[in-house]
DNA sequence: GACGAACTAGAACGAACGCTCTATCCAGAG
DNA sequence: CTCTGGATAGAGCGTTCGTTCTAGTTCGTC
């Protein structure tokens, strides 16, 4: 077997759970489409629905920074490399049909009332994904604390506008907002 | 009977839809919440669950859009009355221990794939959103072009900043966004 | 006072949910 | 070879889902 059984679990509920949110994906949705049994997701993860989908929330997490790490390093100029951030996820989006988003907002959103290890996933992501971002400010140049500042209003901005471009089917909101953010960035020098 | 019975499914539907998502709400939840019954949710809306979906979303929209007006009419110069925005979301937030959101976003994500009537509601609401903030700025004297692509991006912004906000369980990114949309709507000039 | 429409009330349906359970398979240790 | 324990397999549990259905109630109008 190419990959283990727990690695395509993890996969597939990884990518249930960036389409469909967490309640709209069920486990044997994950079993089906990662070609495993119910028992074998209930082996991996005696947690259940929950761990699984904690599981996926890292996952995805991991690939988002990733790509996120590419495309700002594929830029010396930090509004530049903003700029890059929301081109790739423009065309990343546009490649899906616009139903891969961001791999966290949809479950985030489900579980806020519920203090669930979900929620913890989800906000440890968003995170670590500002600090990437800071990271690559800090060493253009821009001082700390307004790198953070920055930092975060980069990720918020990108986040709502790539919802907006899934719910619009259009390229235009995250453009735009990449556009308007590598002028904001470019205003600290 | 203070409130029509319809109102009163509407207005709780809105509500749970805003906090659960679609998905994540019951129509028999929705009909215990608002003191309703059953037969009554499915008289007034014969098309069941979706039906009432999408008009609690109108409902939603509409009452943000007044949000909205009100925060951004409070100020005169179009960068504080973007802040202004960004502080009321902020505190009314906080008011409803994170859970009170966008009215919108969470139905938007659940129902990508689905191209039901909800997708278009949602559709609607930010367009009608950014036609708000887009006026405002005219009228404070911005090109009608870079008003647009600048309210677009201010809604992004502060969507994704509330929904990062709900996860942190923090004012902090969506004063951090308003600061920063602030500083990017004091650069046309 | 009678009638029809509007509305309320909730029992019941099939399907899907998350989860538990037992049974089977199979590689490696003794 | 037997024995053992991780991994696989899926039937079935109780519950909830959205929806449908039939009565019952209310009420303005003739």
């Amino acid at each position: 077997m190419q990959t283990s059984t727990r690695d395509r679990i993890v996969l597939a509920a990884s990518r249930l759970v960036q389409r469909q949110g967490y309640v709209g994906t069920g486990i044997k949705q994950i079993a089906k489409e990662a070609d495993a049994t119910l028992g074998s997701v209930y082996h991996f993860f005696p947690g259940g629905k929950e761990a699984v989908a904690v599981a996926a929330i890292r996952h995805g997490d991991q690939e988002f920074a990733a790509l996120l790490r590419e495309a700002l390093d594929s830029q010396e100029d930090p509004a530049a490399a903003v700029d890059a951030c929301a081109r790739l996820l423009a065309t990343a989006l546009r490649a899906s049909d616009w139903v891969d988003g961001c791999p966290v907002t949809a479950a985030a959103l489900e579980t806020l009332g519920t203090d669930s290890e979900i929620q913890q996933a989800c906000a440890d992501a968003l995170r670590g994904w500002q600090d990437v971002v800071a990271d690559k400010l800090v060493r253009a140049g821009i001082a700390r604390a307004d790198a953070r500042e920055l930092a975060g209003t980069v990720i918020s901005a990108l986040e709502g506008a790539e919802v907006t471009a899934q719910v619009m089917r259009s390229e235009e909101p995250l453009l735009q907002a990449g556009r308007q953010l590598a002028r904001l960035v470019a205003t600290y020098r």
